[in-house]
Formats: structure tokens, sequence, C-alpha cells
DNA sequence: TTGTAAGCGTTATCAT
DNA sequence: ATGATAACGCTTACAA
């Protein structure tokens, strides 16, 4: 595929390369004719500047890249859209990595990423993470680099994430105002960030409506598959009293626990109630019972995505690290 | 932030520059001790090659293009999935766009990527596209191109679609099988490839089965949103004798056809079956009658990415384009 | 107003 | 075995 040069352009109008690159450039004092002329061949002959070319004197690659767990997850995939949008209007394109939720992919992916010589970087760490000396070297090199959803305290650097707490919080309630007063819930780890924020949501809701803290009633999940999550739920279900609603903490154990309940015959709308951490939209249409803190994924990407490009433009050194907590949202389909 | 290159390297070592690549690149006749020398300075230093130089020289970016119309489609997603996977492990890496369903936007894309100088470009056209010369043109001129999934008749190139007449048709047998006689087909656009084979497929099983085909149950939906399709779909119901079950031609339809019988209180598995033509899980978990034609799409981002690679980097002029037509599979989650 | 030359980082060719 | 040089496409001092 052979395309056009400022070269041949030069070669065919008689002039040299510099001449044509003013002529395009709209530079400075150019004879309007020549300007003409080469405007007009260049636009004939379909002209269009080589941005290899130009990365490589600029040092700049208009490029960001963006390392995510799992592409083929809504939530990432939500945040990529607005990753792109923010990208694509600022004249940047997105470069993607997966990490495969595995620490080994994901130190490979910066490598290969800072290699690209990206102009900045765009990272939501594997569940694997907890050493994170790989991106702070980059950082402490001068690469730009904001943090959404899966943050690090390790790390000084913009953070982007959603108000876990408010969200679990408002979900707590909302069941409780529904007239649950044995809330399960459902969680990940002990010792991740956003799980513990949502858990200290979750217990301020109880406190404020004067519901005693059941620790029995918290279910920490070591995998998400739906087997495990079934497990989980039956034993939450032997209890006495039972349960008489789940505040599940993600999307999948959201999921599992509906599968569970299913499985086991309950009728949702009477005699438990569920809500959510992310967007399910399928599963809402067929159980209203279902409600949802929905996570704005999307804000959430194109929040980060113009906070590395401001980085990236400014390149002045001394900045505020900020961490932008967005707010989260209940969506329950049947409301009012 | 600085990198270090091959100029520092040799100035540091007293060496000249084409030593040092030598010692790097490992070539032939090298004293074995400056080469040593050279790696392990280059170690030390962090020596990484300057991807953008070499694209200069090679005229090579070892970059993809993929338009799709939607990145936070769940669809497009795992086909992103599928081509990150096998553009990663060939060397490449994935400049993503998306159309946003608007031609404009598709063409102003293409013009994005071909600036960028991609090796190959992967598409799956806008639902809006009809003339595809934006396409052709960038084919005609070398670049190599595969379409998926949204593919065109006016091209000739590698595509890859699913096999829709197939997983419409197995749809429908399923569905008659379950003792269905009246399958309602709310399907999209009249003139979309994809619609049509499903069309047929929906029409082979009924013949088939020697059920006549009803033209009144096929519906043409011209928009997606939840309320035009419950207006199809009430439509539909005041048939005399109605539909007994839905066969759907998308996941949008599908799940705004679900919407729409819960909102009109129809038991779904008593009353009618549906079934969509993607994954959504989520509504499988609470509707076992649902039953869905899986298309494969992360496999589909694997076989096209794998297409174009092999074009990429075999540069022959005459290849045998060809269409592939992936297997659908039929999922319902009450099976047995 | 236009041309010449250097430089961005790398490698291939040709000398030495 | 190593060094000098040109070239990839482009811009920008500096010269003319």
């Amino acid at each position: 595929m052979h395309t056009i040069t400022i070269k041949d352009i030069a070669k065919a109008l008689n002039l040299s390369t510099s001449t044509v690159s003013r002529a395009l450039r709209d530079s400075y004092e150019i004879n309007p004719e020549t300007k003409q002329l080469v405007l007009q061949y260049a636009e004939k002959m379909n002209y269009r500047p080589n941005p290899i070319a130009l990365s490589l004197r600029e040092n700049k690659s208009w490029a960001i890249g963006v390392i995510v767990p799992e592409i083929a997850n809504h939530y990432f995939s939500q945040a990529i859209n607005g990753i792109e949008e923010t990208a694509y209007k600022r004249g940047y394109h997105v470069m993607i990595f997966q990490s495969n939720e595995s620490y080994e992919r994901e130190v490979a992916n910066v490598g290969h990423i800072v290699a690209r010589r990206v102009d900045g970087l765009l990272i939501s760490a594997s569940n694997q993470t907890s050493d994170i000396s790989h991106l702070k070297e980059l950082h402490e090199q001068g690469l730009p680099v904001v943090m959404f959803d899966r943050v690090s305290d390790e790390i000084n650097t913009h953070k982007v994430v959603a108000d876990n707490f408010t969200g679990a919080f408002q979900a707590t309630e909302h069941l409780i105002s529904s007239g649950r007063r044995r809330i399960a819930h459902l969680t990940s780890s002990e010792f991740v960030y956003i799980s513990k924020e949502r858990l200290a949501g979750y217990r301020a809701a109880l406190e404020k409506y004067g519901i005693p803290f059941d620790e029995k009633l918290v279910h920490y999940s070591k995998a998400f598959d739906s087997n495990y999550v079934r497990e989980s739920v039956e034993a939450l279900l032997h209890l006495n009293p039972k349960p008489d609603a789940f505040f599940t903490a993600s999307d999948r154990l959201a999921l599992g626990c509906l599968e569970a309940l299913h499985d086991l015959n309950i009728k949702i709308p009477e005699e438990v109630a569920i809500i959510g951490f992310t967007n399910i939209h399928a599963a809402h249409l067929l159980s209203p019972a279902l409600s949802t803190v929905v996570q704005p994924a999307f804000e959430m990407g194109k929040t980060a995505a113009g906070l590395l490009l401001d980085l990236i433009e400014s390149k002045k050194k001394p900045v505020e690290f900020k961490t932008i907590n967005l707010q989260t949202e209940i969506f329950t389909r049947k409301s009012s």
C-alpha cells in the first residue's frame, strides 16, 4: 500500500520538501500561489501526513494505553467506551490490553505498553495485583498514569472510583425501607478496598435504622462461580432467623445469588429481595424485585481519560493528585 | 519521561551506534565481548527499542485497526476480546474505534485509521452503512481488510459471520419440538443480510415440520427501544389465533420482548416461549423458558484477527478470499 | 519566498 | 569486528 509523502509532492511540483511542508502546515511567509498549488495537489493525491514520522520527531505517540482485567466485561467495556469517546475527541487513540485478572500478564502488558511509547496509561488493576511496583516505577519516570475502579493506595496519582460507600448505603437503605430487616451481605474479599467500602456502607445504613449488625449475615466469597455462590446462599438461608434480603457486592455475585434462589425455588419478590452492584439490565426485566446500584462506568472512563489527557498535555511537574468519587445511582425497574 | 536510545549506549560505551545495534540484534560477526558489554549495559539501563523508529523504517506499525458499531455491546466486546488475544499473541496491538452506528462516524474512523498507518483493518459495519466505497477504496489500495458479523456483499475480501441460517433454523426447531406451532418472528430490517438469513432459517424449519408460513407472524422493527418493541408484541398478541412463542432475531429484541410480556403479565414458561439470538445470561437465570442461540463472538474475533494477520504477513497478491460461517449453539438453561 | 541540512531512533550497506 | 553514512517522513533553524 503505497502512500504519498511530502517528498513525492515536492518532486511532482518541483519544490523542496520544506516548502511543501510549510504550505501544508499553513506556515508563515509562503507564497499564496505556491500554497494553493501544494494544497490542491495534496488534496488530489489524498495526502495524509505520516503520524509515525511525526511521533518520532515530536516524541509523542498520540496514543494512550488502557489495561483492564477483561474487555468482555460489561463494566469495563462501558468504561472503554467512555475512554474511547474522550480520547477520540482530543485526537488520541486507544491501545487496549487485558490482564485477564493475572498479575503476570498485567506486568507484561505494562512492559509492552511502555515499549510502545504511549503518552499515558489508564489502568484498572487485576484482582491478583497487590504489588504495584511496576506502575510506581513508570510513574516515577514521569509517565502520566491514572487508575480507575481497581485503584491502589500505594501510588500517588489521579484515581477515579465509584462512591462505593454511599452506593452500598443506599442499597441497604432501599431494602430496609421496603421492610426488610435481616439483610444478608454477599461480598468478595475482606481485603479489597472496594469491598471494605461497601461493607462499611452496609453497616452504616443498618446503624441508621437501628438494626443490629450480625456478622453471621456477611459472607465472603473466595470465588465467583455459581456453585460456590450457591453454597453461600444456602448456608445463609439455613440461618435462624433466615435473611429476608440479599445485598450482593458485585454483578457476578448478584447473578449467582439469583440463580441459586431460582434453583431453590424461592420466589424473589415475595420472600427475599436482592440488590446488586452494577448493571444487569436483562435480569431487571424479569425480576422487578432486583434493584441495582448502577456504577457509572461510562462516566468513569470519560473522567479518567480526561484527567490523563490533561496530565499529558500540561506536563507541568507539580500536580495535586486527586481521587474522584463518582456517584452511583439506584435503579429499580418498578419504582414509584 | 526520558528513555534511553542506542545512541546513549554507544556514547556511554564509546562505540558506534551500528555496533550497538548489531550487538542488540544478535547480528552476525560481532566481538562476543563487545556484545556482552552492550547487552549488560542495555539491560542495566532498561533499554527498549523505540517501536516508532522501527515503524518508520520498516513502514509497518504492528497495529491493526478495529472498527465496531459499539464497544459497550456484549457481542462486540467479546469479539474484541478474541481479537486482542490473537493480536497480542502475534505481536500486534489493537487500535479500537467505534462508529456508534453512524455512517459518518464510520467513514471518519476509516480515515483516522488509515492515517494512523495500521497494518490492517477489521471492521463490522454500522447498520446505517450501505455504501461501502470507503472500504473498497482502501482494500483496492492494498490494505488488508477483513469484515466480520456485519459484512457486505459489495467487497471481495475475507468475511467471518455466524451461521445465521442454521442458528435460526435450530431455534425455530427447538420451539416446534417443545410443542409450539404459532411462532412469531421479531426481526429488524427486511434488508439486512443477517436478518434475511435468519428469516430464511425460520421459514425452513417451519417447512420441515409442515407448519404453514404466516407472514402476519413476522414483525419488522424499525427501532429497538422497548416502547416500540412492546407495540409489536402487543400487535402480535392480538392476532387470532395468537402466537404461542416468539423467535426474536437479536438480543435487544429479545429483551424488549421479555419486558413487554412481563408488563402484560404473561408468564413466559406457560404461555409463550421466547428465544433470542445472542448471549443474555442474566435473563436465562430468571427465565428457564428462554433459550438462546449463542453467537460465537469470541471465536469470531479470533478467527477474523487470524485471517487478517495472515493476510498482512503473507502480502502475496493472489488470495482466495473466503467467507467463514461459524457455528452457533443453542443454550437452554434447563436442558435435559 | 524558498532551499538546504540536521535531527527524531533505528538498521542496512558499504567501507575500513 | 567496527565505524560512517544513508534512509524511513517530517519539521524547523539557518542560509540564500
